[in-house]
DNA sequence: TTTTTAACCGAAATCGATTTCGTAATTAAC
DNA sequence: GTTAATTACGAAATCGATTTCGGTTAAAAA
């Protein structure tokens, strides 16, 4: 039983297949006759194109690609999320891989799309990646790609992202006017641009308030985990013990660092204040609550794919399509784990 | 500057199409020389099969479908990882979709991975799903239909699941041997087989182990939030007082039963134990941290994915293909919110 | 020298849908 | 009644790759 095709309903109907294919889309040379006739049939037959003739035939496949490092992750799911509605309101539907951080699957997952002919390509960079050939190919071969969250500055396309720099020195600021003076920073990796950005907005909070900045009190998480988070907390309580501060990258790191504090029976906020950053739901949870920057992740996913498909619709009709940078608004959330 | 075709080669080199294409795939038919200088030519111009002309020939996309009811849940996106990962590995592309718990939207979805013509699908039914016929006429079009964890008896095809019933009477058991004598269970809606399945293992439990069975115990979450377990672990403890334990549906609910009995300084366990379901992270990093049992989500994406991919494949070889349902252990973690 | 047999290659059909162009039949115009 | 203008359809080409089936050349066998 396979499904009709525009032969089969010009063969019962003693047409030519181009005359059924235009009736179902309203050419002017058809007579209106014809095309109820026609359009009866398809219906009754439930008729529906053939995807890949189309795709072929105008070599446009309807879908998109998107890129990220991890599924399992609250933030990436959520601009998902964001991606996948879009998306399908448009008509699109959404090819997902996960880099898992790692700029060789990376590379391997843009060649994979490629292959496969999707229409456009969303990135989220892994952060081993710093290398950027496989994207600005992207570019060449005229794909609409656009990039959000974990951004490479260097390559020319459309992205949409958050000021990591000034959140994090918001956050940062907000531990020293509630009394902060030896102020801790657990930072990412040292490639990706967004913790670079973290770090330095930290380190601007402190120079713009006459704190000293101390390289010593910034700690480096490679893969930013729960345990790391513990980790450093521990070796911080070993190495400073009057920092009263703390500013993570992230709010998995700063859940372990909370959950050490409370092994050690730290009192936050009172010995030592955490903020975190990207407000997971988790961390409106533990105890105490983490104060935190919330990052739009479903409106990021929405924006970005947005973005990618009016590129997509430019290309199609030869038309230069300007990038854009979209910068999403921040909110500092102050939970218990500060003042 | 289009990408190459098997024209250009030919082309080029003065050859016809069908000889380059037969050069390219080893046809013994094609002397070494021609195969070299073909293959040679292939890579410089970095020629790729046109995706669309090889799916269109071969009547088959690399691709298949996955609906799952919300993304942005961690079990479901750890499923999703595991689906990708085999996926990736047998040189599939993943299609994601997100029915929003709206059987509407599934019929749609499904509708829509139809027509983009993917070479099967999986799905974890959404909760208000209680009509099969969309997944039915799927497998009457034969195109290979995998359930996982969120599944219909009725629809006749392979699943992979886990012993809902049998794990909820695990729990329970867990509770009444460690001392509870009246237990609430907060189950999720109605219709979803796994909620009826975990009620029905909390029921047994109680039953095997000389214990009434009350009615008026059990709460319905109708969306299984957060905040639906604060509010019937409110209205719990104003009903029934002398409640000494909870079976609840899924971690994120009984996280939030646990905040309301935090707020309330009911004692955990001593005064009320707790038990989840799924094994959320944030279970683990709570306060107290939440018993529960463990649900594998990426080794469930696996083996769904392998179990959809194998029956595609003897699809193409019109084998039959006997329905599996796989049953995946779980495991029972014990934290600190139970003895 | 003739016949047989490989070895190599290409013509043509196919997968479905789309679009351009040409033509027959009908109607309108003069 | 002849010409011009519609109307309504189909032939053919196209999008690339694949596969079957012949056919030509050269080498091997008789």
């Amino acid at each position: 039983m396979k499904s009709a095709t525009l032969k089969d309903i010009a063969n019962t109907l003693g047409l030519s297949v181009p005359t059924v294919s235009k009736a179902l889309k309203d050419y002017p040379d058809v007579s209106q006759k014809t095309k109820t006739l026609v359009k009866d049939l398809a219906k009754t037959l439930n008729y529906q194109p053939n995807a890949f003739a189309v795709s072929l035939r105008k070599s446009e496949s309807k879908t998109i690609g998107v890129i990220i490092p991890e599924t399992v992750h609250h933030f990436f799911s959520s601009v998902l999320k964001g991606i996948i509605h879009k998306a399908e309101e448009k008509g699109y539907l959404v090819i997902i891989l996960q880099s898992n951080e790692s700029y060789t699957l990376e590379k391997k997952q843009i060649d994979l799309l490629l292959r496969s002919k999707v229409d456009g390509i969303l990135i989220s960079i892994a952060n081993s990646t710093s290398e950027f050939k496989h994207l600005t190919s992207v570019i060449s071969k005229d794909i609409p790609l656009v990039m959000f969250d974990k951004i490479a500055k260097v390559v020319s396309c459309s992205k949409v992202i958050i000021n990591d720099r000034e959140a994090a020195y918001r956050a940062t600021t907000h531990l020293i006017k509630t009394g902060c003076r030896k102020i801790a920073h657990f930072r990412g990796p040292l490639m990706p641009q967004n913790s670079i950005d973290r770090f330095l907005g930290y380190k601007k909070a402190l120079e713009d308030h006459e704190l000293i900045y101390d390289p010593k009190l910034v700690y480096i998480c490679e893969d930013m985990s729960f345990d790391e988070g513990k980790k450093y907390a521990k070796q911080l309580l070993n190495d400073h013990k009057d920092v009263d501060g703390i500013f993570v990258n992230t709010d998995l790191v700063a859940i372990g660092a909370i959950t050490e504090l409370n092994e050690q029976n730290i009192k936050i906020p009172e010995d030592i204040s955490i903020i975190g950053f990207s407000n997971w739901f988790m961390s409106s949870v533990i105890s105490p609550s983490l104060s935190t920057i919330d990052q739009p992740g479903f409106k990021m996913g929405k924006i970005a794919c947005k973005l990618l498909l009016k590129q997509i619709k430019n290309e199609r009709k030869k038309q230069v399509f300007e990038h854009k940078t979209v910068e999403l608004k921040t909110k500092l959330i102050l939970r218990n784990s500060t003042f």
